[in-house]
DNA sequence: AACTCGTGGGG
DNA sequence: TCCCCAAGAGT
């Protein structure tokens, strides 16, 4: 058992010695060379569930097309997908967008510049909140990541489940208890140390400039820590993409306005129910009834957070003749509100397309 | 509390 | 090939 002594050593250690090996030894990235809110927030909603160094050319993109709030609020909800193409998770990107929109309409043009203010705007959460708070704004609170779960759980030598709210509540608060006045660089230096040494497997211990203070370490626990229960297999699901050919041009779908690539870009699409290309068939004869039948050119799986689509690919041709594109789409039972556009394009013009990795991967079989 | 929501990298 | 997982938020 700890004296309390001893856990105020430890609690010191951490402070100093994170603090100084952070100043000298914290990666270079673009972000980290500007105080400017609008900067940090972007870079913090890009951050989320991705590793640091996917986003690097994405931020520099996002920032040279959208410099402000201001701009960002005026760019139309496409543009703004279009920069988020391939990155993932592009309900980030909406959110953005309505916050700009909302610090626009609702708070000046100006950003909160507190943790309680920046929560309230969509997709800004607890860690997100408590980043853009500290680094850009000085304040004092803590940004509690999956990094600092689990360099938190591994000094103190904690086995509580990392993938408990309780567990999240409890390192919150004691990680807020000591942090010293730089709380920016505290909090982005557990991060880095996350990332860099106390990594998820192989940690770097040896050259971990906490090791003398680390509990787990002490203990010959790291390699055990953290403790978190494994996810669920995704689901495989058997899909049928049709690729419908007009006069060099493709057929290009809008996805409903919520779920999965909410928005995005997509080849007409459905679950497989029989075989052969009937069920995609059938589908687009409800917007094209004369049809050619489907020719089988390839398929490809693309693996989701939680989903697996295994693909075979259906080629369509119309007969010659004009054909206008239908105004809705409907992707199965969809309660979307919004009217879901169409669109024939062809390849050398589908720059403006915010298409997803699940089908632009696609196109090199076409 | 448990699900949904992408993609790429590494062992 | 398969597994893990990453500077999480919204529902």
């Amino acid at each position: 058992m700890l004296t309390t002594e001893n856990k105020t050593q430890l609690i010191t250690l951490l402070q100093i010695e994170l603090l100084t090996w952070f100043e000298g030894s914290k990666r270079d990235l673009p972000f980290r060379r500007t105080k400017n809110p609008y900067a940090i927030w972007i870079s913090e909603i890009m951050a989320q569930q991705t590793q640091i160094d996917t986003l690097i050319p994405y931020y520099t993109h996002f920032i040279e097309l959208f410099p402000d709030v201001a701009a960002l609020a005026l760019a139309t909800e496409d543009q703004v997908i279009k920069a988020w193409e391939g990155l993932g998770y592009y309900s980030r990107a909406r959110n953005l967008h309505k916050a700009a929109k909302i610090i626009m309409s609702d708070y000046d043009g100006c950003m909160p510049d507190t943790f309680s203010g920046l929560i309230k705007l969509p997709g800004i959460g607890p860690y997100t909140g408590g980043a853009i708070a500290s680094i850009a704004f000085n304040e004092k609170v803590s940004a509690v990541d999956g990094n600092v779960l689990r360099v938190i759980c591994r000094y103190c030598n904690s086995f509580m489940d990392i993938g408990e709210a309780k567990t999240k509540k409890i390192v919150t608060q004691w990680v807020e208890a000591i942090l010293p006045e730089a709380a920016g660089n505290f909090n982005e230096g557990l991060m880095e140390l996350g990332a860099v040494i106390c990594t998820p497997q192989s940690p770097k211990c040896l050259v971990c400039p906490v090791r003398l203070g680390c509990q787990s370490f002490a203990c010959g626990t790291t390699g055990e820590l953290p403790v978190k229960k494994k996810k669920q297999k995704q689901v495989r699901k058997e899909m049928e993409v049709g690729i419908l050919k007009h006069q060099g041009e493709l057929f290009f779908v809008r996805r409903p306005s919520s779920g999965l690539l909410a928005g995005m870009w997509s080849f007409p699409i459905v679950e497989t129910t029989t075989d052969t290309g009937v069920d995609i068939k059938r589908k687009l004869e409800e917007y094209f009834p004369e049809l050619s039948d489907p020719v089988f050119i390839g398929e490809s799986r693309h693996v989701f957070s939680h989903i697996i689509w295994e693909m075979k690919l259906y080629q369509f041709e119309l007969p010659s003749g004009v054909f206008e594109s239908p105004e809705s789409y409907t992707f199965g039972k969809d309660k979307e509100t919004l009217p879901i556009r169409t669109q024939f394009k062809s390849l050398d013009a589908i720059d403006d397309l915010a298409l997803p990795v699940a089908f632009s991967k696609l196109l090199i079989l076409l």
